[in-house]
DNA sequence: TAGATTGTTAATCGATTAACAATC
DNA sequence: TAGATTGTTAATCGATTAACAATC
């Protein structure tokens, strides 16, 4: 399973595939091709089996995949057997959505505290968590084994909490602010910038729209 | 401005850009050169100078580049002197923060109603929209010049809405919804697959303690 | 004019697709 | 055994980087 350089644009495509087999085993699919499924999640049959094949081969040749078997492998690959404790660092629309969106903990994903500095909402419940000052992040870190960030604060805030949970121990961000974390190597960023999203199909649109002139 | 086959990859870059370029503006910085801006993006000089060409030429030789000028075209290949439309369907915890979040009205993207089929939700304010009943949407969209669907709404409900609103006329959608929209060729959708990137992090997170063997 | 830096062509690198031998 | 489909190698395609002539 620990095949070195595992290609980028592998990994941006391991979630789908496992969100293609979760919707097969739900209908009871027990094995598929990778024939017919390029023709569900229109790519090639070639690349299915090349992304496959950098985990190791979990095909039958002459038969297929099983359904079953490959979304637990995929599952594992992507860590989805652990479990995580996040916490969520600002307490505003998008931190609140967040935390009350139930599948990410069925993935194993547990939120276990919320911080702001607005003191208006200290104390505010959220789903099973009380809203806690940002004074008290460093401590609750260091004693709740605290493995994700989830940043979503604003950018003019973001590069200096993160720098700070980064000395409490923190060595992974999920970022929804609208800047670039510079860290250290071994911490790992993963960004979800809405607007650059928002401007992309904008883009688009724009494009599509000039071809009709 | 309208060469053919701008490439993903550059599309996927240009919104990093213009934010690199916007503080930069910001800080009064009057021109730069690809090599100092290679330098604060991280990426390689050859890059950005291939990448602005795709669009024709916005730089001086022996000069470098105008900030503002270069800002300014790229706001403009993004369509963000456009001014766009948009409802919100779904309107839970990620739809009002969507629909609260101020800088996407400052580019242009105006959100004009934002529906959900809960009863106990009509009605409500958020910002300056009340929330309307599903049966409402049609006539709305007809009427409204709306141009984009959000969608916040669970991935059992989408792709029966998605059609719904590509039949009134609808050509993009910024889908949250956990599943891939099947829609004719000329409509656009941006996906904005938060459990995805969630996962994406686990992976790289679990690579990275493995690694540590 | 000399120096700097772009715009662009050529070289390299990596990812995708095609083909087919291995094998269930 | 014959048929099907994987796993894997080879061919192609596209994206990134390097190099340099054009030119401000």
């Amino acid at each position: 399973m620990e095949d070195k350089n595992i290609s980028q644009a592998v990994i941006l495509r391991l979630p789908r595939y496992l969100r293609y087999l979760g919707e097969l085993k739900d209908s009871n699919v027990e094995r598929i091709s990778s024939q017919e499924l390029s023709e569900l999640m229109k790519v090639t049959a070639s690349q299915i089996r090349q992304d496959f094949n950098n985990f190791g081969g979990f095909g039958q040749q002459g038969y297929g995949y099983k359904v079953n078997y490959l979304y637990d492998e995929i599952a594992k690959i992507l860590g989805l057997n652990k479990t995580h404790h996040l916490i969520i660092v600002g307490a505003g629309n998008l931190g609140q959505a967040l935390a009350n969106y139930m599948n990410f903990e069925r993935r194993g994903f547990h939120f276990k505290g919320i911080f702001d500095q607005d003191e208006n909402l200290y104390g505010k419940k959220i789903r099973d968590m009380y809203v806690q000052p940002m004074s008290e992040l460093e401590d609750f870190v260091k004693e709740n084994d605290i493995d994700i960030a989830v940043l979503t604060i604003p950018k003019s805030a973001a590069v200096k909490v993160a720098d700070q949970l980064v000395k409490c121990g923190v060595r992974a961000f999920w970022n929804f602010a609208h800047t670039d974390l510079n860290v250290a190597d071994d911490v790992v960023v993963e960004n979800v910038h809405l607007s650059d999203s928002l401007m992309r199909l904008s883009y688009i649109i724009t494009r599509n729209e000039s071809e009709n002139d």
